[in-house]
RNA sequence: GGGCGAAUAGCUCAGCUGGUUAGAGCACCUGUCUUACACACAGGAUGUCCGGGGUUCGAAUCCCCGUUCGCCCACCA
C-alpha cells in the first residue's frame, strides 16, 4: 500500500482518462492502492463514539472485532474470506448511516509464536534453554516487532475497512493490564483455583493444554494384553488390557469392576508388575467396564486422568515414571520403578522394548489391533501426554450459565443455527479450564509467593517484590497464561475495559456481529461470551455468524503443508482485490465451504473479474453515452415523461434492493433485545445478497435497458433527458448496493457519475459514506408492461436462431398481445423492432389458420401470453422438402410436449382437493396456464395440418 | 459410542413454511467482431431431485428405514 501524500492521487490513467480513452477492461492494479489511501487519508473507516446514540449522538452503533491473527502470520485464503466476511457487513452498515466500528488487531499467540522463534534458535544451534527467559522474550519480542503486523498491511490490499486507529495487539501494556484485571478479579471470586491433576501435556512444547487444544485423531494402534501374576500364587493372575504398555511401571493397582463374578475372589489380593516386581493390590470400581477388554484396567494414576480419580478414591499413591519431555524416569522414592535399562528412553522406544521383555517374561498373552482416539498437540501435533502436575484453572460452571441463557432465550444467535446445539451441548458439560502454560511468551501470571514465610500465594494488580508479611524477596509464578485467556478478553479489552468509563466501551459494547469459522466456537466464541457476561454483565455480540472453510477440489483445507494453497495477494495482482472478494462473497452459502482451485485460479476467479468487466463496460457506456453533462436527479421527471421501460427498471432496481435487504437480513434484534424465532435463522445470505446485484445489473439494466435506452440517447431532447436520468439514477442504485463486495471498481466508477443538474450533491465525497440505496416509497405503476417486450423479443429471437435468419435480415412480425398488454403494445412495438431487426405488426387475434401469413405459412411462439407470429416466407430463403420434414417432426414433437403439460395442468384443475385447498394465486395461475397451453396446442395443431397434412 | 448435517444437471451449489414445465454460475454445443463489453452477445442441450417405504388430491420439499460422505462431541482402558 502506498502512503497518500495528502494529495488527491492523479496518477492513475483509470481515474482521469476522459470517457473514450478509457480501456474496455478494468484493471483493478491501476486504481484500488490508490482509492485505499484516499479512503485513509479521508478518514472514511474511522469510527467516533461520540456519534453512536448511546453517547447521546444519533447513529447505531454497529460493532464487529476481528478475530486477531497470529502476529507474525501471513495472509492466506482463510483470512481472506473472513475478513472479506466482515468486511461486506461493515460497509453495509456503514452506508446504511450506522457508525460502524471494525476493530483490527493481532494476537501473541503464545504457543506457536514461540514455537518459530525456538525453531530459529535451533537453526542458529541455540535454543530458549541457553538464551534464558529474559532473553528469549525479549528475542520473540524483536522478531514480532521486525516481522509482526505483516498481516495487517495485507488485509488493507484486500480493501479491509478496519478502524486502523484503533489496531490492538494482545500483548501491549494496555491490553496486558486487561489481562491481570481479569486474572486478579477471578482469582479474588474464587473461581480461579490451584489444581493438582493429569492435565494434557505436550512433551515437544513442553508445557500443559487445555482440553481444547489437545485434539482427537483416530489412530491405529494396537491393545496389549498383559498377565499379571498373583504374588502368592505365581501361577495365577489377571490379564489386563491397555494401549500404552509403558504406564505399567507406573500402575499401583488393577481394577475389576465390583458386580463381576469373574474377578470376585482375588479382590484383595496382591499382584506382582512385571518387568519391575512392584506390588500391586487388585480393588473393585465402577469405574471398570466388565464387558471391555479383558474386564480388568490398570491403574496409573499420574499418567491418565481416569485412573487419577480411582486412585484418589482408593487413596492409592501417583507414581511418576516419565519426565516432562516423555523420557521413562521416575521420580523421588518412584525412581526405582524405572529400571535402569529404560530410563531416559523415550516413550515409544520404551513401549517396544517393554513389550518385548513381557514377550520374553511370557506375560504378554496376545497384541491386537485396536483403532482408537489419541490426543494431539493442536500446534505440532505431537501425541500429548496426560502427565500430574499443579495449573492454573477456571472454574467454568458459574460463567457457562449466563452463555448458555444467551443462545437459549435469543440474546444471541449462532448462524448457522445447528451450531446452537452444539454450543449447549458443550457448555452443558463444561470442564474447568486449565489457564497456565509453561511457556515464556505471553502474560505471566500473575500470582506471587513468598518462599521464606509460607503465606499464601496472592494474586496482584501490581507487581510485589516482597512479601507483604515477612518482607522476603516475593517470587512471581513461573508459567504465562493461555493465549485465549488475553483472546477471551478481546471484545471488551480492545474497546477499553477494565475502564468502564472509557469512551469506546460505552458506545460500542455490546458490539453486534462475531463473525469466524466454527474450528474455534469453543477455545474462543463461547469463552468470549462468558468473560462479556462475567466482566460487562451482557453479550459481547448478538450474532456469531460461521463461515465456511476454503477447500481445494479435492476438498482438503487449504494448508501450507499440503502445498494446495492459493496466496491472496497472488489474486490481488492478477485479478484485483475485489474479484477476490466477489468470488469468496458469491461462493458462499451460509456455512458453505467455498472451493478453489489452486491449480488453476483462472477458473476459479474469472467469474469475478468477468463481472467487474461487465460493471466497468456499463460505466464506459454511460460516461461516453450518457455524458458528462449534468443530469437532472430522478425526483425532477415529472412520472408522465417516464416511458415503460424507464417504469419496469425503476421497479427492478427497487426489487434488487428489497432482495438484497433481505438477504442481508434484520441488522439486530429488536427493542426486546432478543431474536424472535423467525429472526434467528434470517438474513446474513451474503451470497444471495451479492446475486441480486448482479442479476439487476447484466440481467436487468445491462441487457435489456441499456439496450432499449440506445435509440432514446442518440435522439436527443426531453426524452434522451430522462432516459439519462433513470440511466444514471439506476447505476447510482447498483454501485451504492454494490460498494461493500466490490468497494474499489464501486469507488471508481461513482465517482465519474455526472452531477446533479441540481447541484446538489450525492451524499458524501466517497462513496463508501453516501448512503445505502433506497426503495421508492411512492412507486410507479406500468412498469409491468415492459414484460411484453421481454416475451415478444425472446420469442423473436428464438425464431430468429432457429430458422438461421441473418443477423442483418429485417423480419415482418405479427405479435398477438395478452389481454392485458393490449393497450401499451402499440407503445412498445418500436422498442421491440429496434432490438431484434424486425417490422412489428400488433393484431389483437391470431392470424386467420388459412391467412396469407399464418397457420401453415407461418412460425409462432407463445411466451408468458404473447404470440409472436413469423410467416415462413420471411424466414426462408428456398424452402426445401428436407427442411419442411424437418419441421414436420419439430413440430409434432413440440405439440406432444405441450399435450401432455396441458393434461397434466387439466388434471389438476379438475380436482376439487386442489381448487378449494390450494391458495387462490395458485389456482388462478393454475388457470392462466390452461389458456396459455390450450391456446399454444390450437395453433400448432393448426400448423401441422396445413404443413404436413392430416396424419 | 453419542449427536448433527449433507446427498438435486459433467462440476459447485439455490430451491423458504408441500402447489406453474426443478433453477443459477462454470463447463459444453451452434451462431455473431450488432457502434459499452468476445472477460461479450444471441440461442441451445443436459436431471430415476441417493435407494426403498409412508402421509397427501399433490412430495425435490414432510415422516420412517437404509446407503454413502462430512462435521462436532466422548475417560471405554
Amino acid at each position: 500500500m502506498t502512503p497518500t501524500d495528502g494529495t488527491p492521487t492523479s496518477q492513475s490513467p483509470a481515474l482521469t482518462a476522459a470517457a473514450d480513452e478509457l480501456p474496455t477492461t478494468y484493471r483493478a492494479a491501476d486504481v484500488e492502492s490508490a482509492i485505499y489511501a484516499r479512503w485513509q487519508a479521508a478518514g472514511t473507516d474511522v469510527a467516533q463514539a461520540a456519534r453512536v446514540t448511546r453517547m447521546g449522538g444519533d447513529r447505531d452503533p454497529y460493532t464487529i472485532v476481528m478475530p486477531p491473527p497470529n502476529v507474525t502470520a501471513i495472509l492466506h485464503v482463510g483470512h481472506g474470506l473472513n475478513n472479506t466476511v466482515q468486511d461486506v457487513l461493515i460497509r453495509w452498515r456503514r452506508m446504511a448511516g450506522d457508525e460502524a466500528l471494525w476493530v483490527p488487531g493481532t494476537d501473541h499467540a503464545g504457543i506457536a509464536t514461540q514455537n518459530v522463534v525456538e525453531k530459529q534458535l535451533a537453526a542458529e544451534g541455540s535454543s530458549r534453554g541457553a538464551l534464558g527467559r529474559a532473553a528469549f522474550v525479549a528475542r520473540t519480542a524483536q522478531f514480532v516487532e521486525t516481522t509482526g503486523g505483516q498481516i495487517l498491511q495485507q488485509l488493507k490490499s484486500i480493501g479491509a475497512s478496519a478502524d486502523w486507529t484503533r489496531t490492538a495487539y494482545t500483548l501491549t501494556d494496555p491490553m496486558s493490564a486487561a489481562v491481570t484485571e481479569a486474572f486478579v478479579r477471578l482469582f479474588e471470586d474464587g473461581l480461579v483455583y490451584r489444581g493438582h491433576r493429569v492435565i494434557h501435556w505436550c512433551p515437544r512444547c513442553m508445557t500443559s493444554l487445555s482440553d481444547e487444544e489437545a485434539e482427537f485423531n483416530d489412530t491405529q494402534g494396537a491393545m496389549y494384553h498383559i498377565r499379571y501374576a498373583l504374588a502368592d500364587d505365581p501361577a495365577h493372575g489377571i490379564t489386563v488390557a491397555t494401549t500404552r504398555p509403558e504406564t505399567l511401571l507406573g500402575d499401583v493397582a488393577v481394577a475389576v469392576n465390583p458386580t463381576d463374578e469373574r474377578y470376585a475372589a482375588l479382590v484383595g489380593r496382591q499382584l506382582v508388575l512385571p518387568i519391575n516386581g512392584v506390588r500391586i493390590p487388585v480393588i473393585a470400581d465402577d469405574y471398570t467396564d466388565a464387558a471391555f477388554g479383558t474386564g480388568a484396567v490398570k491403574i496409573t494414576p499420574a499418567h491418565d486422568p481416569n485412573d487419577f480419580e480411582v486412585g484418589k478414591r482408593h487413596a492409592l499413591s501417583a507414581p511418576i515414571i516419565m519426565d516432562a519431555e516423555a523420557r521413562m524416569n521416575g521420580a523421588g522414592e518412584d525412581a526405582d520403578r524405572v529400571p535402569p535399562e529404560l530410563r531416559g528412553v523415550d516413550r515409544f522406544e520404551a513401549r517396544a522394548r517393554i513389550v518385548n521383555m513381557l514377550r520374553d517374561q511370557g506375560a504378554l498373552v496376545k497384541v491386537e489391533a485396536h483403532q482408537h482416539s489419541v490426543r494431539h498437540c493442536y500446534r505440532c501435533d505431537t501425541v500429548v501426554e496426560p502427565r500430574l502436575s499443579d495449573q492454573w484453572f477456571v472454574t467454568m460452571a458459574p460463567l457457562a450459565k449466563p452463555a448458555l441463557e444467551a443462545v437459549r432465550t435469543g440474546r444471541i444467535r449462532i448462524m448457522p443455527d445447528r451450531w446452537e446445539a452444539v454450543y449447549i451441548n458443550w457448555l452443558e458439560g463444561i470442564r474447568d479450564w486449565n489457564i497456565s502454560r509453561q511457556l515464556w511468551w505471553g502474560h505471566r501470571v500473575p500470582v506471587y509467593y513468598c518462599d521464606s514465610c509460607g503465606t499464601a500465594p496472592k494474586a496482584s494488580r501490581t507487581t510485589i517484590t516482597t512479601c507483604s508479611d515477612c518482607g522476603a524477596p516475593a517470587r512471581q509464578d513461573a508459567d504465562v497464561l493461555d493465549t485465549w485467556f488475553s483472546s477471551w478478553l478481546w471484545p471488551i479489552s480492545t474497546l477499553g475495559w477494565p475502564n468502564e468509563a472509557a469512551d469506546d466501551l460505552k458506545a460500542f459494547y455490546p458490539g453486534d456481529v462475531l463473525v469466524t469459522a466454527p474450528e474455534i466456537l469453543f477455545f474462543w466464541v463461547s469463552r468470549m461470551i462468558m468473560s462479556g457476561y462475567h466482566f460487562m454483565g451482557d453479550a459481547p455480540y448478538h450474532t456469531v455468524y460461521l463461515h465456511g472453510t476454503v477447500r481445494d477440489m479435492q476438498h482438503r483445507k487449504m494448508s501450507k503443508s499440503l502445498g494446495n494453497g492459493i496466496d491472496p495477494m497472488d489474486v490481488v495482482q492478477l485479478y484485483g482485490a475485489d474479484a477476490l472478494r466477489w468470488t469468496m462473497v458469491a461462493g458462499m452459502g451460509l456455512g458453505v465451504d467455498v472451493l478453489l482451485d489452486p491449480t488453476d485460479l483462472e477458473k476459479s476467479f474469472a467469474p469475478g473479474r468477468n463481472f467487474l468487466t461487465k460493471l466497468w463496460n456499463i460505466g464506459r457506456f454511460l460516461l461516453t453515452k450518457v455524458g458528462t453533462e449534468s443530469v437532472q436527479p430522478l425526483s425532477a421527471i415529472a412520472p408522465e415523461s417516464l416511458t415503460i421501460a424507464d417504469r419496469w427498471i425503476l421497479d427492478r432496481l427497487d426489487a434488487a434492493i428489497a432482495e438484497a435487504n433481505v438477504a442481508l437480513g434484520p441488522v439486530r434484534p429488536g427493542p426486546s433485545g432478543r431474536w424472535t424465532e423467525a429472526e434467528r435463522t434470517a438474513g446474513m445470505r451474503l451470497d444471495a445478497y451479492a446475486d441480486a446485484g448482479r442479476r439487476f445489473v447484466w440481467n436487468e439494466l445491462a441487457d435489456w435497458y441499456l439496450e432499449t435506452v440506445k435509440p432514446r440517447l442518440a435522439a436527443g431532447g426531453a426524452d434522451a433527458e430522462v432516459a439519462r436520468a433513470v440511466l444514471v439514477h439506476c447505476f447510482d442504485g447498483a454501485l451504492r448496493l454494490l460498494q461493500p463486495v466490490i468497494p474499489f471498481i464501486a469507488e471508481t466508477l461513482w465517482a465519474k457519475l455526472p452531477p446533479l443538474s441540481d447541484g446538489t450533491a450525492r451524499g458524501a465525497a466517497f462513496l463508501t459514506t453516501s448512503g445505502w440505496p433506497q426503495v421508492r416509497t411512492v412507486p410507479l405503476a406500468g412498469g409491468d408492461a415492459f414484460e411484453l417486450v421481454r416475451n415478444a423479443v425472446l420469442g423473436i429471437r428464438q425464431i430468429r436462431n432457429e430458422y438461421k435468419v441473418k443477423p442483418g435480415k429485417v423480419v415482418a412480425v405479427v405479435l398477438v398481445p395478452s389481454a392485458t398488454d393490449r393497450r401499451t403494445a402499440p407503445l412498445l412495438a418500436e422498442t421491440i423492432g429496434a432490438l431484434t431487426r424486425a417490422t412489428v405488426d400488433i393484431r389483437s387475434d391470431a392470424p386467420a389458420p388459412a391467412g396469407a401469413d399464418s397457420g401453415a405459412s407461418a412460425h409462432q411462439v407463445l411466451i408468458g401470453g404473447t404470440e409472436v407470429v413469423i410467416a415462413l416466407s420471411e424466414l426462408r430463403e428456398a424452402e426445401s422438402a428436407e427442411d419442411a420434414a424437418k419441421e414436420c417432426v419439430r413440430l409434432r414433437a413440440e405439440l406432444n410436449q405441450t399435450a401432455k403439460i396441458l393434461d397434466g395442468v387439466r388434471a389438476k384443475l379438475s380436482n376439487e382437493s386442489f381448487t378449494s385447498r390450494a391458495k387462490p394465486e395458485v389456482v388462478d395461475g393454475a388457470r392462466a396456464q390452461e389458456r396459455d397451453l390450450a391456446q399454444k396446442v390450437d395453433a400448432l395443431t393448426r400448423k401441422i395440418e396445413a404443413l404436413c397434412g392430416t396424419r
